[in-house]
DNA sequence: GGATACTACTTGTCTAGACAACTTGTCACA
DNA sequence: TGTGACAAGTTGTCTAGACAAGTAGTATCC
């Protein structure tokens, strides 16, 4: 119908984002409480001159980033909004002490294969006493002790995972790029420090660490089990959210 | 009674469904290792039977999960799997209790206006003195303290912040019904126990706390700056990543 | 050798129309 | 009063084709 002229335009956007651009700021703004009716797509095509499939594309991305809830039949709706849950992003250590500028560091405490409890064995679906991968390892960020690794794996996933050098690659590294895709469980909790970790981490035993508890899958076996402390006063997970 | 049966299911499933199943288990077993080219556009239209339309979404929702990169003149990417980001939902601890199937209460130690000192008032973007509102809140959960909620609103913001009754919602329910979209920053850290948290959350002094640390900002000023403390032992932050 | 133009291929986006599936309100009928 | 049929409106999805914009390799010219 019309031709899309490449003169000057005010918004030069694609047509999807200005229609996903308008919505958001209404929510923004308030213009739409949680819950309230938003226009339908006849309506916003009706609107901004556009077909549905344009329009379509814009509210079905806002309904992935949790802002509205469509029911087909029904219409368009603001989402609650404390259904936008907050996300905290967690990186590789090494990743992140490189991107503050700063220097990384690895002391490898324990590398080596280890008979399983049956506790341990069965976390990582094994039988009591089938042989485990084990090590621990000190990170330091610029010579200060920041983090504590205490990683079992499972020889199965990666067979020659004792054979990497940690001082040079980090096990969530070697892991990534030896594994396919998987999914992860893990937990974060505050405990009093170990005798043992406080020694390694340098400070008095007891005192206040946050302990990240990470356990990943591959399809169909578990690969590894992860238990990273981190001294309190040193350490802290940041994140940032916005809709 | 609309039949779903879960068996027999992927020949019904939507064209991009099944575009975008075929890509992901692929990814999943690893054939397309990190950076591979990924089949074109055209290719999986000849593949699949199906419109551009059709393959261009499925690619698009997969680039948006993180699980593709996709150039312009290019073609289509296997990501690195380091930029799937696991990512920790965080909840409303009413939320979270309820889901539990237990009982939560609220116990207001403090619900009054304040003078702001010069650090919070900066924080909160107020001058030096200017009146905030301040709520001091123990949760409980079947009985058990589980959270100190010590909170800070911007008067501005919600005037009628301490006509609440917090015994009955939680302040940030309250909040996220009066306030409009919004952008919260947040960390996570170990700390001891004061001897006020710890009298209020019966736990001795000194140990390990999990404190969720939040800053809420609307449009244009800071809403409100939360401190919330839990026992080490009792807390415990969960999440789950799948790609 | 080096810069330039061209070509083939790729992704990015849009249109106009179509049918399916679902929700909700209305109206007639028993 | 209750029930069922129906219609209008909504979202869910797909197609076939079109043009724009970017990348990368090749051929050509100086």
């Amino acid at each position: 119908m019309l031709s899309t002229q490449p003169a000057a335009r005010a918004a030069r956007d694609a047509p999807y984002l200005r229609v996903k651009q308008f919505l958001k700021s209404g929510l923004t703004a308030g213009q739409w409480p949680a819950g309230a009716l938003m226009p339908s797509e006849a309506e916003l095509v009706a609107q901004f001159g556009v077909s549905r499939m344009t329009v379509g594309r814009a509210l079905r991305e806002l309904q992935a980033d949790g802002l509205l809830q469509r029911v087909q039949g029904a219409g368009t709706f603001a989402a609650p909004l404390h259904r936008v849950a907050s996300t905290l992003t967690i990186r590789d250590l090494h990743d992140e002490i490189e991107a503050r500028g700063h220097r990384h560091q690895a002391r490898v405490q324990i590398q080596r294969a280890e008979a399983a409890p049956a506790a341990l064995a069965e976390q990582l679906g094994l039988a009591a006493g089938d042989e485990v991968f084990h090590t621990l390892i000190l990170h330091l960020e610029n010579g200060k002790p920041l983090q504590l690794e205490d990683r079992y794996v499972n020889p199965a996933c990666s067979p020659t995972y004792l054979q990497a050098d940690f001082s040079r690659i980090t096990p969530t590294q070697l892991l990534f790029e030896t594994t396919a895709l998987w999914r992860a469980q893990y937990a974060i909790e505050a405990e009093p420090a170990s005798a043992q970790e406080a020694a390694l981490l340098d400070i008095p035993p007891g005192s206040a660490c946050l302990v990240l508890t990470r356990r990943t899958f591959s399809r169909a076996a578990t690969i590894t089990l992860a238990r990273l402390v981190h001294p309190g006063a040193r350490y802290l997970l940041q994140g940032e959210f916005q809709p």
